[in-house]
This record gives C-alpha cells, structure tokens and sequence, in this order.
RNA sequence: GCCGAUGUAGCUCAGACGGUAGAGCAACUGAUUCGUAAUCAGUAGGUCAGGCGUUCGAUUCGCCUCAUCGGCACCA
C-alpha cells in the first residue's frame, strides 16, 4: 500500500504498486501529458517506473531543468537513431548531455558532411513525429555484451565490459533502436519538439588521443521552439562579441599567417594593454612587491635542472650560438630565483616578492591557437613569493584577496575557482605534496569559496588553485593561479638563513593574477563587447568640429585635454556632424565632444555619451571633473 | 598534433560547365562648411593563401604545404 508524498506536501494512498505516470494521472491528465520523468525520493526516474513502497514523488515537466536535461539526453538517442538509420554501418558510442544541449560520437569509416547533418535532422524530426514509444529494460552485464556484439557495436560492448560483472545495465528502446543508457528517458519520441544540429568535430575515443578519432556531432535541444530560438539568437549575438572580431572593428590588434600566435598589437589595443599593465603595476608597489626583468633567453642546462626540459622541450622554442643551446622562456620563475640568490636572504627578509611582466613563448600545438586567448607570445603578470612554510598560508590568504581585488576592478563578478592537485608526471615527495594540497585547500577553506576539485590537473611542482573567466559564449579560460611549490627553488639552489643559523630552501608561491595580459584582455574585450568603461577606454573622448571655423578652437581642447593626461583626439575632417558622431560612436569612445559657433563663443562643449544621451554643455574644467569621478580608484 | 570546414580588394562578402574577377564600406581626388548614428560625384585598388601537377589555357580540377574557424587531445 505505498503512500506517496508530494512536493508541496499532500499524500495519496495506492492499493498496490502503482508506475509514475499512473500516480500523475491520478493527479490530473494534464499532468500526465507533460510528465517526462519524476523524481523517486530524489532519484531522477522514468514515467514508466513503479513504486512499491511510501516515497517522495515529484513529477518532472519540461518546466524543471531536470525535464530539460532529460529531453536532451532523448534528443542524443534520437540523433543515435537517425545516424543508424540513415547510415547503418556506423556504430554508436556516448551521447551525454552537455551545457545547452547534447552530441553523440559515431565510429564510421566514412567522413560525414554538413549535408549529411541537415538529412540527420530531418530524419530526427521524422521520427520524433512518428512517437515511438521508449522502453526500458535491464540485461545482466554479460548478456548486455553478448546482446551489443552480435549487433556489432563493438564500442558499447566494450563499455559495458568496464562494467562490474554483477551489475544489471539498462537497455532503452525506440523503434528497432537500443542503447545502453543509465536513463531516464522521456515517455516517448514525440516529446522532442526543438532540437537543432549545430556542429561536425572530432573527438577521440575515451577521450584518450592515443585512441582513433571518432564523429561527434553536436546538437542543441530544448523544450518548444520559442526556446530554441532564444538560444540561436543568444548565439549570434554572442559572436558579435568574439574579441577576434571586435579586434579587427576597434582596430586592436592582427594576427597574421607569419607569425601564428603572435599578436600584433595596434596603437589603440596597445593603449589598452598598457592602462591594465599600469592599473597592475600600481598594485605591485601598494602590494610591496619588487618588480624586476630577466633574460628572454637562458640556457638548456637552466630548464634541464628546473626540470622544465624534462616535460616541456618540445613545446618550448630553442636557438643556438656558439656552443650553446638556448631556450626561450616558457616561465619567469628560474629567471626569479636567480635574483633571489643574488646575495643572502635572512629569514628576518622573508616573504620575498619578485614580479615580473614575464614576456614568455610557448610552442603552443597549432590546433590550440585561439587568437588572445591561446597564444604562443605572451605576457604574464608573474611573481613569485619567497616565504618559510610557517609563512605559506598567510601568504597564499592575502594572493585570494588580491586577486579578488583586481577582478572586481575590472567589472567580473562570474569567477570559476578549481584545485588541482597531483598528476602523475610529477617532482617532489608524496609527503611534500599533501603539505602542498593541504595548505591550498585550507586557504579556499578560510575564505568560504566554493571550488572544483581537479584530481590530476596539477603543474609537475605543485598543485595549484585556478581563477578562471567566461568568454562571449560560455568557454571558460583560466586566468589567474596559485601555486605552492616546494621543489623548485631546492632544485635551483635558491636558500635563505634560518634562524638557527642553517641554510633551508624556502617555499615559492608561484601566482598570477591577470595570468596571460593577452587573454585577460581577450576576455575584457567580450566581457564589455567592445564597449569599454572610461578608465580602460583607449580613446576616452574625440573633439569634433561642426565646420572649419572652429578647428583652431576643437584642437585647443585635444591639446589641454591630452596635458591634463587624458586620452581624447579630435577629427576635423570636414565631413557633417552626423557621420563623424556616427563614426565614433561604432568605436565606442566614450565620449564625444562637439563644438560649434555656440561652444566657441561661450568657451564651453557640448558632451554626448557613447549611448547617444546629450550630458548638455560644461566647461573644460567641468568635463575633466567628470572623467576624474569617471576613472576613480583605478 | 588529430578530425572536419574555410582561405577572392584594407574590411564584409558575391562569382565563374576551366577562357586571368565583381558589390558595399574604407582609401584617394574634387565639390559641399553642414548642429548630434551615413552629403554628392569621380578615381584607384586583386599573382583569387603558397607550391606542384593535369590542361592549349587553372583563381576554378587533383595533390602537397601554410594559416584561420569549430571540436578533440594538450595547457609549465
């Protein structure tokens, strides 16, 4: 006799076992039409499932963002069912659910085209119509193998057989298609009404590249049309914000076939660059930081010893004179640690801060090139923080706050944090890396911030935590990082003077904060699509003159302006005011001054905002207290 | 690096069963001197990414290379 509870707390009495979708008819039809799965004391289930005892039920409509992911995970069956039935000789493989939609991964010895997805599509859309319904069933794990090879899907039956042997799986079935899947699954085809296939790519098998290179094709999916459309719109406006894009537009920055990953920054992009690089450096001096530069170029037996050469030389660029091989840096920290020796550091000195906007090269592979964002030249805001271990959590304390600092300066709020602890390929003592762990995840642990555990991900000297940012449309990129490392100033010689009088390495934090100056800039482009704040604007304002009678005048201003350490020019070309304040606004200068006769003669401007609002007429004195209360605090 | 797609004027893009190419914007010249998101007219601009091949002839077809884009793997 189970009794069912549901979510807003009424209970209903069954004589006997009773399935989902009966439990939600009994509540009301309507309910029963839209019910996708429930959730059996918490478990996500299919409607067909049947409760024999007392359970908390909740019926899950598209309206959950459980019903959603249900959906898509359909969506990826039914686009498994398409590809077979359209393409029989291809086998299936997985088919998750990701972030707005879903893909499935084909093996095939044949290529598929874009017109084959357009086919794929409407095959999908035609079965949905035809409403099979979806069954589940459950195999034992040897029967489920037997099952897969006799129907030559050789990678599922591989899957399963990852399976503990005592196991049941679960089989879903459609039509004449079956796949092994976890479930739930929606009641029935027709459930899948706005999907859409997006993209072809590659991705090896088991997500391992010494593995074949299987098909995936990537769909979205959602729960009616209008949401579909939503999204698509989402999508393209999101492009709108792509920094390659805004690059070209705002006139920031190119790359060309000749120098691949390496930008060429143009004078406004450059502007750009070097307001964060001074907002950084001011923060260095507040911070007591010392900021220095080392060589470009060091030697191989450096990086052999730091053991850089050990896992890296391949992606590090090289040259050669005289008898010596050389290699370009990858990272700033050897370079730190030799001025860290210089002379003798007391632990009375301790903690040692050494910053660095480290101009490092990376033969990054050429598939991972993604204008600012993965390049093979950049700049890191690098330092490297020389402390006892009794100094490491205070220190490591102070860099969250500091980083915390400077992405609210900089207008991001969305901040990613995530641990990465041992990976296999690694330096240093077991016990050196639990210090290590122990010591990062305490000081997330202090603050409150919630983070993701990346079991593996960490640098072969330490673990580390990672900052990390969204672009335009939702790829995350890491930004800044902390990293405890207690191998490498020991593998370079680097001490201090104990107080016992003893020579001991002392701990390196290995931190930046921006991380690469070119992504964070990437990022900041897509984050304000262009359309920077004052402070960060390369223009900040552009002097425009109604017609040449006020040329002399318009200049006057550029001129006092510009020595007051504003960044304002003027365009006197004798085009109408209109197409100049067009021009502009499209370059997203904050501000535009316009003077005529009337400004002229009463010594005064005439403001307009990038957004088209007239701020009225001010003084030159006025306006420069207005960019002042503008550019505040940076 | 791997899989797929793409590469035509400074930018955005069109185009040709194989007969050496166009548009808009930008640039340049001239006229216009204008009050808050495009004034008019004219001129010039291209080894059709690069190389090799097939062909009487290749930007178009084939092969190779490079770069870019979307993924995957990688990311000190």
């Amino acid at each position: 006799m189970p009794i069912i509870t549901l979510p807003d707390g009424s209970q209903r009495e069954f004589e006997q076992a009773i399935s989902v979708v009966e439990i939600a008819k009994s509540i009301g039809t309507g309910l029963a039409k839209v019910a996708l799965a429930a959730k059996v004391n918490g478990r996500l289930v299919d409607t067909s499932y049947v409760v024999t005892q007392d359970c908390d039920v909740a019926i899950i409509s598209d309206k959950e963002p459980e019903g959603l992911d249900v959906i898509r995970h359909s969506s990826a069956h039914l686009l498994a069912q398409a590809v077979k039935s359209l393409f029989p000789k291809a086998q299936v493989t997985i088919g998750p659910v990701i972030e707005n939609g879903f893909y499935y991964d084909f093996a095939y010895e044949e290529r598929f085209t874009p017109d084959d997805l357009i086919k794929i599509e409407a095959k999908m859309t035609e079965l949905a119509q035809q409403n099979f319904t979806i069954t589940r069933s459950v195999k034992s794990r040897d029967e489920a193998v037997q099952f897969f090879t006799a129907l030559g899907e050789t990678y599922k039956a591989e899957l399963i057989e990852s399976i503990p042997a005592n196991e049941e799986v679960s089989l879903y079935q459609q039509g004449d298609f079956v796949d092994l899947c976890r479930g739930p699954h929606v009641p029935s085809t027709d459930k899948l009404k706005a999907f859409k296939l997006m993209k072809l790519a590659g991705a090896y098998w088991r997500g391992d590249s010494n593995n074949e290179m299987l098909q995936r094709i990537y769909g979205t999916a959602w729960a009616n049309k209008k949401d579909l459309q939503a999204y698509l719109n989402r999508l393209v406006e999101a492009e709108k914000r792509d920094h390659r894009k805004l690059g070209k537009k705002l006139d920031l920055f190119h790359f060309q076939e000749e120098a691949p990953g390496m930008v060429f920054w143009h004078s406004k992009g450059w502007q750009l660059y070097r307001t964060v690089e001074a907002y950084m450096r001011q923060r260095l001096d507040e911070y007591g930081y010392q900021e220095v530069n080392a060589p470009l170029v060091l030697d191989r037996s450096l990086w052999e010893k730091s053991g850089h050469w050990d896992k890296f030389s391949a992606d590090m660029f090289t040259t050669h004179s005289e008898n010596h091989d050389y290699a370009i840096k990858p990272m700033n920290c050897p370079g730190h640690i030799q001025i860290f020796k210089q002379g003798i550091t007391s632990h009375h000195q301790l903690p040692v801060l050494i910053a660095e906007f480290g101009l490092v090269h990376r033969n990054e592979a050429s598939g991972t090139l993604h204008g600012l964002m993965r390049a093979r030249r950049f700049v890191q805001d690098d330092a490297h923080v020389f402390c006892t271990e009794d100094q490491l959590l205070g220190e490591v304390d102070k860099l969250i706050d500091f980083t915390f600092k400077v992405y609210k300066d900089f207008g991001f709020e969305q901040i990613k944090i995530k641990l990465s602890t041992r990976p296999e390929k690694r330096v240093g003592s077991d016990e050196v890396w639990d210090k290590s762990e122990a010591a990062l995840a305490q000081a997330l642990a202090n603050k409150n911030l919630p983070w993701d555990l990346q079991a593996g991900e960490g640098a072969f000297y330490g673990p580390k935590i990672e900052f990390s940012l969204h672009d335009s449309i939702g790829r995350v990129w890491q930004c800044g990082t902390i990293q405890v490392d207690f191998s490498m100033p020991e593998r370079l010689g680097a001490t201090y003077i104990a107080a016992d009088g003893s020579k001991q390495p002392p701990v390196m934090i290995h931190r930046a904060i921006l991380g690469s100056l070119e992504r964070f800039i990437g990022i900041l482009i897509e984050n304000y699509a262009g359309e920077f704040p004052t402070w960060l604007a390369p223009i900040q304002a552009m002097v425009l003159n109604i017609s040449d009678r006020q040329a002399d005048y318009a200049k006057e201003i550029e001129k006092a302006l510009r020595q007051q350490g504003w960044r304002v020019r003027s365009d006197l070309r004798n085009e109408k005011i209109g197409f100049k304040i067009r021009e502009h606004t499209m370059q997203r200068i904050p501000y535009i001054i316009v003077v005529g006769d009337k400004e002229m003669e009463n010594q005064n401007l005439a403001i307009r905002s990038l957004h088209g609002d007239d701020l009225g007429s001010m003084t030159l004195d006025e306006f420069s207290a207005k960019l002042r209360a503008d550019t505040a605090g940076k």
